[in-house]
DNA sequence: TCTATATGTAAAGTTTGTTTTACTTTTGAT
DNA sequence: ATCAAAAGTAAAACAAACTTTACATATAGA
């Protein structure tokens, strides 16, 4: 899975350690979901779908691989 | 986290096995995942959307709690 | 009522998400 | 060039997702 946050964040003007704050994580797992290192939980993506005002498919892609 | 997972197997007329076998997890976290047992992956929130033709937000909701 | 299919549940185990602490590197402004 | 803020990274620890096996309960049709 891919995903759109660092631009989203960009577009919203948020550091990493702002939207970690907006959506109670810390500011390694945004680091982490940015860099793809590990899938967050639906909770997250509903959060941040929400805080950015767009669907979670636009902001969260499958790969062929998932 | 609620979510329509029951509704929406209800109206494509699938068991959870099916629904499992179509996603590629086990029936038991389909159950449980009915049951709000746990918070699914968004991996898995993307699929079952996918497969349901319709966004991750009408299957899967936020409450107060999460 | 008998049987098959679907659902619920539970325990143990593995994998993966997430936090905390802490350090390094990059970037941008002055 | 310097300094501060932002981003990258890493390891240890803990929490939660997910699997497997196995059994119990419910439901509906013959």
């Amino acid at each position: 899975m891919k995903n759109n946050l660092k631009v989203e964040r960009a577009i919203h003007n948020l550091t990493q350690a702002d939207l970690a704050d907006k959506i109670g994580v810390s500011r390694q797992s945004i680091n982490a979901m940015e860099k793809n290192k590990y899938v967050p939980s639906t909770v997250l993506a509903l959060k941040i779908a929400k805080l950015f005002n767009k669907p979670v498919e636009a902001i969260f892609f499958l790969e062929e691989t998932d």
